[in-house]
DNA sequence: GTATCTGCAAAACATTTGCAATTCT
DNA sequence: AGAATTGCAAATGTTTTGCAGATAC
């Protein structure tokens, strides 16, 4: 058969950071890294359900929760409360558009200097983001 | 009496967005003007609660919501499904202590080139947050 | 066989909505 | 009176929790 785990391919990325693979666990960071547009906890469950027909919800904030914790997800949360995440690779900023709720990834890898009032802090990751009118919200005003 | 709107200094900044001032928008408006560490929800309805008793959380969501439409308030969200609330003035970065939750206004002002990847695109805020553990929470770590 | 992972149902929150009551002019 | 503001109660939607069942080693 071929709907275990030993004929999946375990990406690296997980075992380095500690995480015991499972089917779940492999194929919600397979879609992750396969669909780079923030998906939300809901789109993440809809699509792999196909998959994965007695997946739960619950599952899906657990791994997600899990995943978060040991840095191998990043959660957004860009004004409307429902969270969106994405792998955790080097820090770049995103551009949220106001009318169609899109966030895009800017390729521009964010490296600031750290402000000098945080001295005696420990910054363990920063973030940058845009709002306003993606190129095809805007067109469409025209 | 004293209690009334005739008896209050009516912020001009309020009347400059076109807000009708009342009691209770003022009240909110001073509440956050006064308090800049970005008060939830909760904390503006508890602590107005003892100047208006007959306060409603709806009244400080539909207020906040009216602000923050006629950008006179900046609604912040980092992480955690809880909405945070500044005054909104010059674009100024915030650093949230992963353990205590407070979050910080840094005083840098932020004024970031645009990147050439939003051309096409209307952006109409920007924003750097940092996060990490603040001063406090390391200390207690020694 | 024991520990871990998963899933269901219910609970907990934050936020929104509909509508009635109140207030302001 | 008429329009806008406020407040209650219920609905909505996301996320968390407790615990039982399943799975892995």
């Amino acid at each position: 058969m071929s709907s275990g785990l030993s004929s999946m391919n375990i990406p690296a990325y997980l075992l380095e950071k500690g995480i015991k693979p499972s089917v779940t666990r492999v194929k919600i960071f397979e879609y992750l890294a396969a669909h780079t547009l923030h998906p939300t906890v809901e789109e993440i469950y809809k699509e792999l359900l196909e998959e994965l027909p007695t997946l739960s919800k619950t599952t899906v904030y657990n791994t997600l929760k899990l995943f978060s914790e040991v840095g191998v997800v990043r959660t957004i949360m860009i004004d409307d409360n429902e969270a969106r995440f994405e792998v955790a690779v080097d820090s770049h900023g995103h551009f949220k558009c106001d009318r169609c709720g899109r966030i895009y990834d800017l390729d521009v890898i964010v490296q600031l200097e750290q402000p000098k009032e945080l001295e005696g802090c420990i910054v363990r990751e920063q973030n940058i983001y845009f709002k306003g009118l993606c190129k095809d919200c805007s067109d469409r005003d025209k």
